[in-house]
DNA sequence: TTATGAATTAACCATTTAGTACATTATGAA
DNA sequence: TTCATAATGTACTAAATGGTTAATTCATAA
């Protein structure tokens, strides 16, 4: 309101700081400072330390507690730094839950382009998509659950975030082209969906770590074990490619 | 704290009331007033109605926002009664949510009962089961997203619910016998674990209402039309056909 | 070197929200 | 009819929590 101070902060509310690198970002400060032992002393301004150092803590806090569950006084707490500087950089919780949930998936996307599947055969391709896939969701708890928690808000969130869905484009054309690559050798059945495979790749592997808990209490059994996770990862490759297989 | 009234309430907070039905619900007052036009005059009390009015809404409103974004005010302002009756009856916040997610469980459960899988050939039996799984979730979708908050929660509460883990039972025996008989007629492959086979149908069948938000953004789809959901089911069908056929 | 905006600190505030105190009315048993 | 207790209504409170005010320090372009 008091439009004063509104200046202070409001260019870095457009959009623009949490879904691009914000300016000081961009510039890199060398951080000369930090070299000649000016710990306790003198603050130093690193404003990309500080929201790396932000965004890293709000994953944990938002990824256990979900949106409504998280407390910015927690997160403040467990950084470095104030909780006015979330405010600084992310304009409120739910901006800083978006850039969260940004940041998290374009790093698992990141991951997933390093898996090279035009080289193999296709079933041995489709044999690696799923256990990757199966891997990569038991591996990372953390993005497994902040997709959980924005389906839970009906993905409001990612709705509100072009970025992400663009991030998705070479997932869904890798899939395809292994299909057809299938198909054309005669090693896969035809009428299939890509994308109708690829949920159920996601099904499978997801659900392992989403709903292991409930799962576990009402069989009464650790599913996360290695031996356990093991073995149903064998059950859900050879799950995929049953499905798929001529 | 003040001892003087703790005695209102506690005999209710002492886990019979939520966890089987309490002394006023067994006795099933008539309700003989309420045909008598005594409508806005008198207050009737009537306890059965008003607990099952609270469970009513709260599960409208914990499988909406969950345990954190749930607001008792909410649900008070949803049912005919107060907030006081919320307390009275349930405790605190998170009776209400453990007396919510055992109604729900136990309303699942009751339905499954009536699938008479005993009486089908083992593949027609497998193929009901998955259907039927597929359309349960996909038409209970409240419970579905109980079962997301309470994964969110690590099965904290169901942890505390002996009865919930115990209505389990039957399914279990259920897609046991299931699978053994398949075995026998020699139209099932051996070495099976059934409670992996359970696991996969329901990480198909849960996933396609758990993240159908995500999932319909990311591939610009809507996974809920008639249509889809047609397609959907019969491929997970398939899917866990094939995958325990000979 | 210095002016200017970016970065940061510390204290503060308004609202929301779970939970309660206390008074009152209905109900069924004796 | 009375009486004990269960059920309910009204108003309130303390603490938590998202967000802000205001003052200050750092970094750097001119």
């Amino acid at each position: 309101m008091t439009a004063g101070r509104q200046k202070l902060y409001t260019p870095i509310m457009d959009k623009t700081v949490h879904s691009t690198k914000p300016k000081a970002l961009a510039k890199d400060p060398v951080r000369k400072k930090s070299a000649t032992a000016s710990k306790e002393t003198t603050r130093t301004n690193d404003p990309a330390r500080t929201m790396a150092g932000i965004l890293d803590k709000a994953t944990q806090e938002f990824a256990e507690k979900g949106l409504s569950g998280a407390r910015i006084d927690e997160i403040a707490a467990a950084t470095q730094t104030s909780k006015r500087m979330i405010y600084y950089y992310f304009g409120n919780k739910e901006g800083l839950y978006l850039a969260v949930l940004e940041e998290s998936y374009r790093r698992m996307r990141s991951i997933e382009a390093e898996l090279h599947l035009e080289n193999l055969p296709p079933v041995d391709a489709l044999r690696r998509l799923a256990t990757f896939t199966f891997d990569h969701h038991h591996s990372n708890p953390d993005f497994v659950r902040l997709v959980m928690s924005e389906n839970m808000q009906r993905g409001q969130y990612l709705a509100q975030s072009k970025q992400i869905q663009q991030l998705n484009v070479p997932a869904i054309s890798a899939i395809q082209k292994l299909y057809e690559r299938g198909v054309a050798y005669g090693v896969f059945r035809t009428g299939l969906d890509p994308i109708d495979i690829h949920a159920s790749i996601s099904a499978l592997t997801f659900f392992n770590v989403s709903n292991q808990h409930t799962f576990g209490l009402i069989f009464k059994r650790n599913t996360q074990t290695t031996a356990a996770v093991a073995e149903r990862r064998e059950n859900v490759v050879e799950m995929v490619l049953r499905f798929v297989r001529q």
